[in-house]
DNA sequence: CTCATATGTGAGCAATAACTCAGGAAACGG
DNA sequence: CCGTTTCCTGAGTTATTGCTCACATATGAG
């Protein structure tokens, strides 16, 4: 009954290594459940069973099932902000286009490196109060794709993210679902949405 | 334990008008309790109470939720079939653009008109066995949007058609996930994206 | 009116899930 | 060593859900 965001939170923090493990295996186990059975499927006995652990002890660690989704998809958007950054470094002397190809071919790797699981926690996380963290970390993804499109005087930059960002999703999502697993045919498709997009929107200069 | 198809059919068909009667109201429930709470709110007992019918009433007409889901799915889908098609016959003498347009407009109003529903049944749509039916609905709709596409010269028009579908639902799903609910902004973005993807496609001709 | 068929009822069983708690085992600091 | 803190255990409680079945009621044809 608590629908708070309170119980998104971890209960206890590990302080010795033997905690730490259990509490990690409780989430690979938790991935493993996801990816195999579907987000549905995982419960917080069926978790512990799995991680080779006692119910008790997940508890202590997670108040809830929302709470290892939580973790994970903070894990996940973390994971995901590192690589826009980085991505946003390693494109910097880049023209528009090619700048945010770069981002594009991120986003398609980390899908890629983490098949099923990045979809099932993008569900959980549109049905899920977000807790601060998470929400933070959207935003400042957000900001860094701005920051990017601003810089290259792309005008309405905001928006602009927003759509590049909502059509390679939607792009992505449906192919994955589709069992298209061609990341380079998939790259080059999202290339074209993107640059059809951009050249639409900037009806004058660069290119 | 019936992970089959036939799971997903009703079990008995009405043949006074008070059992077509009783049918409708379940599913209309099941329609309120799905926009109103979620789709995970959804639960044999609780539509059933909704509607104002027993328990028993229900599981004469539908074998599961799932198979109230799988009723309003292949509604859903017959309802968008007939869309596509009337857009298709009303965008007869239009160019591509403005073809694809009409179909584009077609998709968003039904979004608007159902709000928070056609959402919902998608995802539910996704992770359910979907039976011939619903199937076979989809797979018209995709041959008429190749078809006209086919007919305007597209070439590669099937993955033109999955990508142009896929980045117009990535587009409406998150901007109705935002809260975004001005059609006419919408569509003009959609718009954009369309025509952008298509000149980028077709470097040469029309236009 | 009468009976066969169709439809409706809801108590209640079985399965599953979330979650607690009293107590036991391991680590750690001194 | 020993006491304290940390960690682990799993049977058991509570709630929910899916679903059945024995019986009640309505309808329509003859």
């Amino acid at each position: 009954m608590t629908d708070d965001v309170a119980s998104l939170t971890a209960r206890k923090t590990p302080r010795q290594a033997r905690s730490r493990h259990t509490r990690d295996v409780i989430l690979e186990a938790a991935v493993r459940i996801i990816t195999q059975d579907g987000l549905h499927r995982l419960t917080t006995n069926r978790a512990a069973e799995l991680a080779g652990v006692s119910i008790g002890s997940l508890y202590q660690y997670f108040p809830g099932k929302e709470a290892i989704l939580a973790t994970l998809i903070r894990d996940m958007r973390r994971e995901m902000l590192i690589d826009i950054g980085a991505g946003i470094e390693a494109g910097k002397q880049l023209d528009l286009r090619d700048a945010v190809q770069v981002l594009v071919e991120a986003n398609l790797r980390h899908h890629f490196r983490h098949p099923k699981l990045t979809e099932a926690l993008e569900v959980a996380e549109a049905e899920l109060p977000m807790d601060a963290e998470i929400q933070a970390l959207k935003s400042n993804m957000k900001e860094l794709v701005v920051g990017m499109l601003e810089a290259r005087g792309v005008q309405n930059a905001e928006q602009t993210a927003f759509d590049l960002i909502a059509m390679c999703h939607g792009i992505v999502h449906a192919s994955l679902g589709a069992g298209h697993d061609d990341l380079a045919a998939l790259s080059g498709r999202l290339r074209l949405a993107v640059n059809g997009y951009l050249n639409e929107t900037a009806s004058d200069q660069d290119r």
